[in-house]
Order: C-alpha cells, then structure tokens, then sequence
DNA sequence: TCTAGTACCTATCAGGTATTAGGTAATGTA
DNA sequence: TACATTACCTAATACCTGATAGGTACTAGA
C-alpha cells in the first residue's frame, strides 16, 4: 500500500523551475479571471490549467488574495513597458514624467490601440475593477489606487493645455472604460479603435497644441 | 424531544404574504449584489436580511439564477416608470415611441440624474453588467439583449439630427458607464451630474434641433 | 369551526472552498 | 558521491455552497 501510494506520487507530472512555474501561473489566472471573474475562479481551476495540485499552486502563490494581486501587478508592468515602447520612450532614462512630443491624444491612441489586440486583459480589468468596488474585494485598495494613479496621469498630459485637466481626464478615462465593455460584449459589431477616434475628435476639440506659457 | 423541536420551530419569525415577501426579498438582494457583486453574494445572506431560512428563501424565489433575474427585471421596470414620469410621459397611452419633445440629451440628463440619487442600484447594474461578460453567467443574455435594447433607443432619439446615431448612441452609453464607476469608486471626489453635463456639451454639439426634413 | 392552501421550518445531502501539516523525490552544488 | 534545497505531492481540516424532502403551523374562505 506504502509502495502503491509511492508509485503514484506525482504521476506523470512536469516539474519546474520557480521562475517558470509562476509565470505560467500568471498566464493562466490572467486568462481564468477574464473568462470568469475572480469570485467565481477556484484554486483548484488554476492549478488544473498549470497540471499541478492546489497545494502546489499555493507552494508559489501563496494565497488565493496574493495570486490576484501578483497577476494585477505584473500586467500592469507589462502594459506599462509596452506602452512607454509604442510612445517612443526610453524607460532607461525614465524621469517619472513623459517627454514633451508625448501628448494625451497620441498617448490615448497608442492605449486604445494596444487594447484592441488584447480583449482577454481588458476583460481581466474590466471584470475586476467593477466586481472590485465591494469595499472588501481584496483588489479594492489596489484599484482604488490606480483610478487616481491614472487620473493624475492623464490629467497631467493635459496640463496648461485645457482649463480643467482633471475634468478632461475622467471623461477619458469615462470612454475608454465604456467603449472596452460594448466591445467586449459584442467585439464583432464594436470596432474599438474606430469609435475611440470618433469620440477623441470631440473630447479634444479645445486642446492648444502648446502649453500654456510656452 | 419532539416537544423541544416543536418550540423550537420558527421561533420568533414573522410570516408574511407572498407578495410583500418577495419585494422585500428583491430589494434586499439588490442592496446585497451592490454591496458585493453576484458571485459573492450567498442565499444565506439574503435569507438572513429577510429574516428567513435558506429554504424560506428558495420557496419564494426557486433558485439563486431566478432571483437574480427576477431582480433585474424588476429594476428595469422600475426605472422605465419612473424615467417616463420624469420626461412627462403618461404610461396610458405608451406607443413605443417617445413624443417628439423628447430629446436624446433631455432624456440623457434626466437618466443620469435619476442614477445619481441610487448608487446602490447604479452599483448593481456596474458590477453585475462586468461580471456577466462571461458566456455562462446566468444574466449574460439578459445584459447582452439589455445592451442592444439601450442602444437602439439612444439611435432612435438622434435619428435625422446627426450622420451616425448608433455612434452616438455607443458614445452616450460608454461615457454614462464609465462616469458611473468612476463615481462609485469615489462618490466625493466626482459630480456626477456636473461632469456628465461637461461632457454632453461636447458629444452633442452637432446635433440639430430638428429631424431632418422636418 | 372545519378545511385547503401555503409560508416557512428542520434535517440532510452531495459537493465545493481555501488552507495547513508533513512528507517525497528531483535538482543543483560541494 | 554526499548534501542541501526546493518543487510538489498526499492527506486532512474546517468550513461554506445551493438545493431537496418532508413536515409544521399559520391564515383565509366556506
């Protein structure tokens, strides 16, 4: 009996390394939570998707909380990077502040366009960032931070150009987010990139091209 | 022994006729599903808001899916009486169609400043509408037919004042979701009313007063 | 006051949930 | 080849899940 359950230890499973495993994690919880949201995702879904147990998921995870936050984390560096290479922007010599010849309508743009080759990730943030305002989703805190996050960065992009950044900045951020949804909701009849532009063309009609002061 | 279950049984609950019962059982369900999103919430949740057992529950409203739904159209039902009776329309004499005085950005405004006196129920249809982007959430349908329904009537309110009301139409709708989370997210720091009328200036600039040919 | 209907109960089911404890074997290094 | 590390396992814990079966007692109509 001794010898049967040694014979069936690990049956046929892969064994990686650390680095490897927890990328392949991130994948699939990224992928599981767009399809269904993070409350209806089980531990048991994920490790299924990797070939592993649910103990050996949590070996590198964790917790169910800390998964979610770790995947929240590494997509939105991962945007982040591609984004800064689409703008043209080196993120060696990064300053924490955007070069001048990027402007909020080009850097809308480059986002919108991103988005549009990636539905599953917008479907991982838009699911999340609505189940996420029950003040004790444990991504609450994290997407309260990242609204204002964004705001401020929009808003920055817009500074001196407009009379109300801030304002500017919500009706944006107010678009792109309701735009993503009928899209996600019905992607053959939405064309993304199309619609942002029509809407860009309004929102930016008062933009100075300059900085006020400049 | 049979004597003590006997005591035991139902001790101190109040026994209410079916209709009033499952109103209170709807609305505490709504307040619930805001507070938490759908998959979160449990029958013992809201049996408990009602004063009842789980079963008790389930003898009123059959299932978890049910209810769901039953909720959903209730609010839907809800929300069309009273944004008619804001809009000065009598329900009597309904034919389908909105008379002529009212306007796309009449009925725009008068929406979102319903919206903005219940973000229980805005939170609701948020979280609910992210969540049931997935194929086999029960109210995946419901949201999808919901979508297209507020689409097309948004279109019909701006046919023959501008070149593409469908776009329009997906502007007005995406800037309203959009705002909304924004809001529910940080109720203090947005004016709902005040940034939906910011935009609306800009959206609907090109609109004509008249149909044309009229 | 008897009776039919029904609102709601208890008990139970069959199955999921995340997480912990403690062990096993594959791996990289000395 | 010996050893330490660690990726991952099995087993078990202590829940919670929606749902059903079958009974109990309240209530309205005759």
């Amino acid at each position: 009996m001794a010898d049967d359950t040694a014979r069936r230890y690990r049956r046929g499973r892969t064994r990686l390394p650390a680095a490897q495993r927890r990328r392949q994690i991130l994948d699939a919880t990224t992928r599981l939570i767009g399809d269904r949201g993070f409350w209806a995702l089980s531990m048991q879904d994920v490790a299924d998707a990797c070939g592993l147990t649910v103990p050996g998921l949590l070996h590198h995870v964790g917790s169910k909380d800390r998964l979610l936050l770790a995947v929240l984390h590494h997509r939105d560096e991962e945007d982040f990077r591609s984004l800064a290479g689409q703008l043209g922007v080196d993120l060696e010599d990064w300053q924490g502040r955007w070069p001048s010849q990027v402007t909020l309508p080009r850097a809308c743009e480059a986002l919108v366009r991103r988005n549009a080759t990636q539905p599953e990730i917008v479907r991982l943030f838009s699911v999340l960032q609505a189940e996420s305002l029950a003040p004790d989703h444990p991504a609450s805190a994290y997407f309260a931070e990242r609204q204002q996050r964004a705001l401020s960065g929009f808003a920055a992009l817009a500074e001196g150009r407009t009379p109300d950044p801030l304002s500017l900045a919500r009706q944006v951020m107010a678009v792109m987010d309701g735009l993503q949804i009928q899209w996600l909701r019905d992607p053959d009849a939405t064309d993304l990139v199309a619609e942002w532009q029509a809407v860009a063309g309004k929102l930016f009609a008062g933009l100075r091209a300059e900085r006020a002061g400049e």
